[in-house]
DNA sequence: CGACCATACCTTGAACTAAAAGGTATTTCA
DNA sequence: TGAAATACCTTTTAGTTCAAGGTATGGTCG
């Protein structure tokens, strides 16, 4: 009946977004400099990708919001629930695993 | 016109791939295999990956391709060219590139 | 011998993700 | 006033991976 695992090295968006939330409630727009500044440039995710990822994370019980109007302007802050540390840690975790596993591959990878 | 990059994190299985072959000639169904063995189980790339990207590393001049028989059946044994080399090396450093980059936005990431 | 599983190649189709671009609205600054 | 930045959001397109199917040979076990 062909359900499809998602790809073995998805939820990193999810992850980096998690992560800076954890440490203090940021709102979308916010997040989109805040990833590509906390990877270092390496990573640089849009708004198309950032918006969904944070309606989805509310909707699934991670996430938070509250509206805050600042000069005019309407910001949708997003701070962790418990749910959403525990996803992080969840996250965090797998993608320790993968890459662990890459490392291992390149690394000493032969000599077999 | 809308042309787009490659998604941010792909190109592992190319890199993985090339990393093994880069030591000893394999064939496509080892290569199976040996990608979950090299990476300790945590990457499992099926036939569907592998061959695809094969035929085009082939056709790119990456890999160098040659048939042997071996016990009425037929493999398919591939080995790196030095246009293939090169391809590894510039993957591995994307890859170490993106790998930094998460690393600092989990690590230190705050006390911003 | 017949059935079944492992090996070995390959392709197709569906599912999922991310990239790019477009759309609305307000504020700031030249 | 007019352009650029802020701030939200969605839609379309493209690209990758997953799952499964399709062919064929060889070995194993009842």
């Amino acid at each position: 009946m062909a359900q499809s695992n998602p790809p073995f090295m998805s939820g990193v968006p999810e992850l980096l977004l998690l992560r800076l939330l954890d440490e203090q409630e940021m709102y979308g727009y916010e997040l989109v400099r805040s990833i590509k500044q906390a990877t270092d440039d390496a990573i640089s995710l849009g708004e198309g990708v950032i918006y969904p990822v944070l309606h989805s994370l509310e909707r699934n019980g991670a996430l938070r919001s509250k509206r805050k109007a600042v000069s005019g302007r309407t910001r949708v802050y997003y701070s962790l629930t418990k749910k959403g540390r525990d996803r992080l840690e969840k996250l965090r975790g797998e993608w320790s695993r993968i890459q662990g596993g890459i490392a291992t591959a390149l690394g000493s990878a032969a000599n077999a």
